[in-house]
DNA sequence: TCTCCACAGGAAACGGAGGGGT
DNA sequence: ACCCCTCCGTTTCCTGTGGAGA
């Protein structure tokens, strides 16, 4: 029912709109040229990374004499190629250790998933499970003391010299404290047959300063530091991903200069650099061009900007968007936006669809997540008589921001129910 | 120098969802 | 069937605090 097909054309029409989509011969890419994009894509060759990647063999070394490693620290900004370098090596290990018969383990586990000490030894203890039920640990259900028993059993059994790389190892810390970090180093000193080295690699350079002692004398027996990439480096990483990925004569060398030059001057990241290019490309064949040309490379520039917000506001909760829409209707109405007049707006608003809102506490810490996004500043500052308070500006355009959330779903729902608009430029009046 | 505003942000606890062992 | 576990988003309760004005 419903629908009912009549229009015999339509079937057509379908299949007329995915034809746009097939990879034309002549297009910038490749055919399979996107997965060299990727995040998965492993290069055959990590450009200026040959000092980094040699100082980590010297310090990894020993596992493939069966002893346990020195433990390993590595900091460096996203996007300068800490997760690569650590897994070309890490696998690089496990190979060369086959070959000369010392069975070396690598493990890599990113904490920004894995982040309570209970998912951490879950995790852990599974790698060695060996797809044995007996021996897997279940996500929840068990006692924090069952899931280490177990995992520590299962670690001990496999008997190796293992390799435990800790990717964002800073969030662990900060979501769980040192803790889970000092168990995992008890566990390594209580292993008898398994010898467990460390690798952590954290985004934030002062992540020792927040450790307890007696972990951090442990933790970083060796220091690796990560630089940003310079334009010219980010270059030859760009021209090498663009003569796998793209059809030779579509691009030129200075629109790749260009690109790099864009992502050198904002923070050497190569992953944005990347997605530069890449979208780049895809612009430039969806406009049927032969070349990438200078104004696709700007132009995505641009189209990664509005994405990276729309995607960060889509991801929020109904609730932070609502509060997000509170302090765009304070800006749009110039009026001031402390953590009081915030709350007290998005109370108002969230009542006005019926519904219950979160506590001042809770609002205050969704303030605190905006910020740490980029989305808002929201510095804490002191008027003296006039108390202690967050002064929230908004750090992206207010249209767009107003614009997106209207077409979010979860608000243009709340919205509906709400008998209240939101004009462009035009003060709100509440309804009561 | 003291006061006192308007919150900040830590700690604990809650409740219900998802999952145990016996 | 029963009582146990942890996780997650949240509330409740709480103590702490920068600085304009008295």
């Amino acid at each position: 029912m419903g629908m009912s097909n009549t229009d015999p054309d339509s079937k057509d029409d379908t299949l007329a709109n995915f034809k746009k989509f097939l990879p034309q011969s002549g297009g910038i890419f490749k055919p399979g040229g996107r997965e060299y994009f990727s995040e998965k894509y492993m290069p055959s060759k990590l450009h200026h990374r040959d000092e980094e990647i040699r100082q980590i063999c010297n310090v990894l070394a020993p596992s493939l004499d069966g002893d346990a490693p020195n433990t390993l620290m590595i900091y460096g900004e996203s996007g300068v190629g800490k997760t690569a370098v650590i897994s070309y090596v890490g696998n690089n290990l496990e190979v060369v250790g086959k070959e000369n018969n010392k069975q070396v383990k690598f493990v890599y586990i990113n904490c920004s998933m894995v982040d309570t000490s209970y998912a951490l030894f879950q995790t852990l203890g599974n790698k060695f499970s060996g797809n044995d039920r007996a021996k897997t640990i279940p996500s929840t259900g068990w006692s924090y003391q069952m899931v280490l028993d177990q995992a520590k059993k299962n670690i001990d059994e496999s008997a190796q010299v293992i390799i435990l790389a800790l990717d964002e190892i800073d969030r662990l810390v900060k979501k769980s404290g040192d803790d889970p970090l000092h168990t995992l180093l008890t566990m390594q000193r209580e292993c008898s047959s398994a010898k467990v080295g460390f690798v952590g690699i954290s985004n934030d350079l002062r992540l020792t300063e927040e450790l307890d002692a007696r972990v951090r004398s442990r933790l970083c027996g060796e220091t690796i530091t990560f630089n940003r990439y310079t334009a010219d480096q980010l270059k030859t990483i760009l021209l090498d991903r663009a003569k796998e990925a793209f059809n030779p004569g579509t691009y030129r060398e200075e629109e790749i200069s260009l690109c790099a030059a864009i992502a050198g001057k904002e923070n050497g990241d190569a992953r944005r650099a990347l997605s530069i290019l890449r979208t780049a490309a895809e612009l430039a064949e969806r406009k049927k061009a032969k070349m990438i040309e200078e104004e696709y490379i700007y132009a995505a520039k641009n189209t990664l900007e509005k994405d990276i917000i729309k995607e960060a506001i889509t991801r929020l909760k109904i609730h932070e968007k609502l509060v997000l829409y509170a302090i765009c209707i304070l800006e749009n109405n110039n009026e001031a936006k402390t953590t009081g007049a915030v709350y007290s707006k998005y109370s108002n608003l969230v009542r006005y669809a019926g519904m219950e809102p979160l506590s001042p506490r809770r609002v205050t810490e969704y303030l605190t997540n905006l910020d740490d996004q980029g989305l808002v500043s929201a510095p804490v500052q002191s008027s003296g008589k006039h108390g202690r308070t967050k002064q929230v500006s908004l750090n992206i355009p207010l249209n767009e921001t107003v614009h997106i959330l209207e077409e979010d779903k979860d608000i243009s729902e709340v919205k509906k129910k709400m008998k209240i608009t939101f004009y462009k430029n035009k003060r709100i009046d509440e309804l009561s």
